[in-house]
DNA sequence: TTTAATAGTGATAACGTTATCAATGATGTG
DNA sequence: CACATCATTGATAACGTTATCACTATTAAA
């Protein structure tokens, strides 16, 4: 059994290949009568066009490619959902092209990568997303692209983010309104944009309310559990211990969780937690953590949708750029009765 | 400016389209001479051969996919990673084809899904690799696959997996070599061939070792946090507490190491709890779990590596199949001095 | 009624590769 | 020297689509 193509149903049909590639691509100026012998010859032999020479002929592949280095697995699933669930409306195809920005050979490995892919577009993420090497390259090869939460202030290409420093100096707004006045930081990896937003919030929040920043409840994380630890080891061995903690993420909120429990400090009545991300772990342990949830699927999504609409040439200026997180209240914080 | 191709570097060079293939393909009987100059051809054009065109002519795209439809992120991430790996050292790309086993429209979903993706093979993981239908569908297409982890005995297609009974049994061994004898176990979903491996494991080290096994130390869990929450929950209820709990992944081993801290039942001093999968949040909690590291990565890439040889004819009889995991003792086990 | 516009159709040429096959020249054999 | 063998090259035809353009048949406009 060979493969179908075209050409054998316009045999069947008793009409032009040209006739039955407008019956499939659904073309106008096809008579109905036209359309039923088509339906009909394509339905008998079971024919499915090639996407291939479609793509050939077409010059697009409909092909998508996420490029991504990052080790946050959670993360990087919501973002292909939520790519992929564009995709699905607009019958793109998702490629994955993960690497390794630390690799001594990143660059040439994503190059090698580009070129054998042939993808009509790129989705970048953090930290990818802002390394301008990156987007160099994609220039030079003239792939369009989108951008999925980049920290750049005013990114050159189309993209979709999250309001971090929004969110960031929601959650601190939260716990001041708990009552808490010694509120820790501990922030993230300075290399990432995102890092510096969050911090931003907390700032701003304090600034605010008129509470005095105190140096040592400031700490430098990486975003990683192990780094959670040594931040939250050191504060909470303070003479003046704070009475809340705020973490730029879930790790390294789970990782003073971790602490406090070893130092028998209660949370949430000794000690209030709060992490961001929303990460599955926030769940999985106890107390649950208080944290922020961005709408990580949307973003992708609309990201997806802009370099979409790019591709086609139409406008994608109406489409939603800035998405508000939301918090997520659980079990790591509570009311801080002042002495 | 536009493509580049072969025909003007055959143009450049002063030699026909032919010969620029062949020496692209690095094809024997070329003279040094020709490659010399169709070399200096391409370089100074900046060539880089259309993968499509390659594509259509050859009948192949080297684009593999990996259909799935599993909420752990975890795992799922490690599967793609050494299916990349794979890829990479073959010249493939990897297709991602998300979906959702639950949807009532989910054959018509992956039917569209395979039809518009052009692939030279599938790559299948739990539960997808197990259910009979969509194997089924794949056979109806043609479409060459390969089973990562799958859990029927005698799989008919290409696969590669860990020896999750035997990990099971070890793991049991170890508890009872702590000197536990009271060990409960939560099992997984059912419908997952693994729980039942795992189940297999724990009940014949309890058999091999004598000790009866007591009903009320069995608890059906689904792998989710939230069952094993309700199992802990029993299980810590019960007058003869067990002294240890065996859970079937390390979500549900995170649930009952809260349901413990909540009940103020300490780990692992009255209670050892151990896990399953080495998942990032058996390292995010405290104290951190006891578990099994499966080798996923290799796993994927071996699979892969038979499909691969699947499509070039080639035999995959010499490579492996079956996959040692590892034990990873951590915090959450210790020595049990029965009284 | 005549002319102009429009709807419907099909040959044919692309898209950028690789494979077939024939042609050429070089080398070796009887 | 005639002939077979082999390495090297290039015209040309695929792969399965879609777009161009020309051609009819039909309808609308004058």
């Amino acid at each position: 059994m060979t493969k179908i193509t075209i050409k054998d149903v316009a045999l069947r049909a008793g009409v032009s290949v040209k006739t039955v590639s407008r019956v499939i691509n659904n073309e106008v100026n096809v008579r109905a009568e036209m359309q039923e012998k088509v339906k009909k010859a394509v339905n008998e032999l079971g024919f499915r066009r090639n996407p291939l020479a479609r793509a050939l002929r077409n010059q697009q592949t409909s092909i998508l490619s996420l490029l991504y280095s990052n080790p946050n697995p959670g993360y990087i699933l919501e973002v292909q959902n939520g790519i992929q669930a564009q995709c699905d409306l607009d019958n793109y195809n998702l490629q994955i092209l993960p690497c390794d920005h630390n690799d001594e050979h990143f660059f040439e490995k994503i190059e090698s990568l580009l070129q054998r892919s042939s993808t009509d577009g790129v989705l970048l993420i953090e930290p990818l997303c802002d390394m301008p090497e990156v987007i160099d390259l994609l220039d030079k090869y003239k792939l369009p692209y989108a951008l999925i939460s980049p920290t750049t202030s005013e990114p050159k290409a189309p993209f979709a983010r999250s309001n971090d420093e929004q969110a960031s100096y929601q959650m601190t707004e939260y716990l001041i309104s708990q009552g808490h006045k010694d509120i820790a930081f501990i922030m993230g990896d300075p290399s990432h944009g995102d890092s510096h937003q969050r911090l931003k919030g907390y700032q701003n929040a304090l600034a605010e309310n008129n509470i005095a920043v105190d140096d040592t409840f400031f700490e430098q994380g990486y975003f990683t559990f192990e780094s959670g630890e040594i931040s939250a080891r050191r504060l909470l061995s303070l003479k003046n211990r704070p009475s809340a903690i705020f973490a730029s993420n879930d790790y390294m909120a789970a990782a003073v969780l971790k602490v406090a429990a070893q130092k028998q400090i209660k949370v949430p009545q000794e000690l209030s937690i709060v992490g961001y991300d929303d990460t599955p772990v926030s769940k999985q342990i106890w107390p649950a953590l208080t944290t922020v949830r961005q709408p990580i699927r949307d973003i992708a999504s609309h990201a997806t949708k802009k370099l979409i609409a790019q591709l086609n040439k139409c406008s994608f200026d109406e489409v939603k750029t800035l998405f508000e997180c939301q918090l997520v209240v659980r079990e790591s914080t509570s009311i801080w009765a002042s002495d």
